[in-house]
RNA sequence: GCUGCUGUAGCUCAGAGGUAGAGCACUCCCUUGGUAAGGGAGAGGUCGAGAGUUCAAUUCUCUCCAGCAGCACCA
């Protein structure tokens, strides 16, 4: 038998037989490696303990303590043991796939009955006898035909299109342990008691279709989590329970900024406190904005149909979008977007290349008719306000203009506190339209923009839209969540549809290339994100409230109202609670409400024109004087770009 | 839109085939209290909407509407 060298980590070599396991490799090294292995590295790839090395190799054998390979492995076998379980409660389950996702893994089943909440239960009782059994895991490859008549036999139909959707003729890998089998890629653990039986948790069950396409049946999926012990669980878990504390709708009703009602599906009613708090945004962005020498435009809510076939949404969103019936014989449509009103500005008059680049910015509220199932709080609505612009420029303006919205975002993201910002690039589609050389000039540009920057960014294929490629500005919170944010999109479409062109030096008509950008997105939605981010507690400039003045004594009601006065001269939103009530009473209430300051006045504040102020989060009070408190509130209440 | 679950007072929730209850919030009265709920009284609900079963439906059935979780979608 040939012979083959193996390298480990520090450095060693050693020499095996072609063909040996890590199983076999580890026993070798020693009895306790032997019996903590869970998997190897084997030149780079993960690789199963039964897998065969053929070649000369650098290998590494992983143990629990591996995070990264140990964790990968809990939850792919869990998923498995989770369907061995369902399997062994319910036989006539079929079973589709399970893999690993963020923080756990699922199970996509065929069943007529609804899993129950109790159900879980359940198959988590039966998981931990599974991992108790401490099964060893057994891997085989088969031929392909022996597989699919495998499934057939054993009535899973579901393996057996799985299997058939394999391009080619390669053999598949066939896990049991116990009687149970799976049709997997691997690599799997040594045997089921390497789960940790108490670091996982089954959470929650939910439709899903199989393989993604909801023309296809409707799955039951089962949600878990797991992690390499009990503490990393249980931390998981307050996670999830402070993510809930922040819900942005939960939230919003408690400190009384916004609510929903039947009768407008997806629509917000705005609320004193939440209103001042998006308008503050749509101030904070037109300084920004006008900064950067863009111009601000209105374009009408409603117009005609024409307008949106020859922009093409007709076509393309038609069913997404709301249509007004009026008396006349026209058909109308309320606007889902701003740049078809953009065009019919821009196309006003004729446009010299000296008036590029045109930087046209709106703060246009669009209505699209959403799917019902997609609504949610703030973050998916129908109706909502974009800080939406359009640059129209010159083909060689475009990178630099790209580059100068690219500095814009990141600089209005760290003014809200969000550093870890990453990039999507999407580059052209199968499907698309425009010539080779403006998507390479378009994908150039954005991409030169990025590397300029210096940006963190990936690289999504043929993920663009059919007119031209885009960036998607993705922002890390404060508890480690991605929320998608700001765009920018390179149109060569619109231009073309609209005809729209400017005169040249030479005193040609040529077309401009255009750019949409948002950087909010969606004003409602960033609202959203913001209160989640700060679970409430705002940056004293963009608080819904900044200020309650609170009187003690009702002696003090009148020297309230010149606090309230004076913090009002000083631009400072700030109310008076002269209600009959201890100022314990009132301290709960507004601290329960999240403003950041209550400043509460008795006799002695009365005599000495002070305020007691008390902060959000602290117990500590401090007496200041009148004079004092408003000039420190007025310069926290300076947005960030005024500094 | 799809699957499952849910819908009772402004909010959080209990309840039962014989037309409803709590706490908080609200109104009034007493109380003027120094930093997270002072006391008392009162008012408030076609039990999401419609239809069906029944002597009787808020309770059971169906349809619709809305919400929640996930999937699909997101110009």
């Amino acid at each position: 038998m040939a012979q083959i060298s193996l390298t480990f980590p520090d450095g060693n070599a050693r020499e095996y037989d072609a063909g040996v396991t890590p199983a076999e490799v580890a026993a070798s090294i020693s009895k306790s490696l032997s019996k903590k292995a869970i998997s190897a590295t084997v030149n780079g790839a993960h690789w199963d303990l039964q897998w065969p090395i053929d070649d000369n190799a650098q290998v590494a054998i992983h143990t629990l303590s591996d995070a990264d390979q140990a964790l990968e492995l809990i939850r792919h076998d869990c998923a498995h043991i989770m369907a061995r379980a369902v399997q062994d409660i319910w036989p006539d389950v079929k079973v589709t796939i399970g893999p690993v996702i963020a923080n756990g893994f699922y199970y996509d089943f065929d069943r007529a009955e609804p899993f129950t909440p109790e159900d879980l239960g359940a198959i988590e009782k039966k998981m931990r006898e599974i991992i108790a059994l401490r099964d060893p895991v057994r891997t085989e490859v088969w031929a392909r035909d022996r597989a699919i008549q495998h499934y057939k036999d054993s009535d899973e139909p579901y393996k057996v299109e799985l299997i058939e959707a394999i391009p080619g003729d390669e053999p598949l890998r066939m896990y049991w342990h116990g009687d149970w089998q799976d049709l997997c890629r691997g690599p799997h653990l040594q045997h089921t008691g390497q789960v940790p039986a108490d670091g996982f948790k089954l959470m929650s069950v939910a439709g899903a279709y199989w393989r993604g396409d909801s023309d296809r049946q409707m799955l039951q999926r089962i949600y878990g989590v797991a992690f390499a012990n009990k503490g990393d669980l249980k931390k998981h878990l307050t996670m999830l329970e402070e993510a809930a504390k922040r819900d942005h709708r939960k939230l919003g009703r408690e400190m009384d900024l916004f609510h929903f009602e039947d009768v407008a599906p997806g629509s917000i009613f705005w609320h004193p406190a939440g209103w001042r708090m998006f308008q503050s945004l749509i101030a904070y962005m037109r300084r920004r904005q006008d900064a950067a020498g863009y111009v601000e435009v209105n374009s009408p809510d409603i117009m005609d149909k024409s307008l949106w076939e020859t922009s093409g949404h007709w076509q393309n969103y038609r069913e997404n979008m709301f249509l007004a019936e009026t008396q006349d014989d026209r058909e109308y449509a309320l606007k889902p977007m701003n740049c078809p009103g953009h065009m019919m500005i821009y196309n006003h008059g004729v446009r010299s290349y000296r008036d590029l680049p045109m930087k046209i910015a709106e703060f246009g509220k669009v209505h699209r008719y959403e799917p019902s199932g997609a609504l949610h709080g703030l973050l998916r609505v129908r109706s909502f306000t974009q800080d939406d612009a359009h640059i129209y420029c010159t083909p060689e303006q475009l990178a630099d203009e790209c580059l100068k919205v690219n500095d814009l975002i990141l600089s209005i993201y760290r003014d809200f506190g969000f550093e870890d910002v990453h990039v999507k690039l999407s580059t052209r589609p199968e499907n698309r339209i425009g010539t080779e050389e403006s998507w390479d000039r378009s994908e150039a540009a954005l991409q030169t923009a990025l590397e300029t920057a210096g940006m963190s960014y990936s690289i999504f294929e043929g993920e663009g839209a059919f007119y031209g490629p885009k960036l998607e500005y993705v922002l890390r919170d404060a508890i480690g969540r991605d929320w998608q944010c700001g765009t920018l999109q390179v149109d060569s479409n619109l231009p073309e549809r609209f005809k729209s062109t400017y005169v040249t030096p030479e005193g040609d008509r040529q077309a401009p290339v255009m750019l949409h950008r948002a950087l909010f997105g969606s004003l409602e939605r960033f609202t959203g994100i913001l209160i989640e981010n700060w679970a409430g507690k705002l940056p004293f400039w963009l608080a819904p409230r900044q200020v309650v003045v609170a009187s003690i004594i009702s002696d003090a009601n009148d020297y309230v109202h010149d606090v309230v006065n004076a913090l009002k001269a000083a631009g400072i939103q700030a109310e008076a609670d002269i209600r009959n009530e201890k100022i314990n009473y009132k301290v709960r209430e507004h601290s329960l409400a999240k403003v950041p300051i209550i400043l509460a006045v008795g006799e002695r504040e009365v005599t000495d024109r002070t305020v007691t102020v008390r902060r959000l989060g602290e117990k500590q009070t401090s007496v200041t004087s009148l004079d004092e408190i408003v000039s420190e509130l007025q310069k926290a209440a300076t947005p960030p770009d005024l500094l």
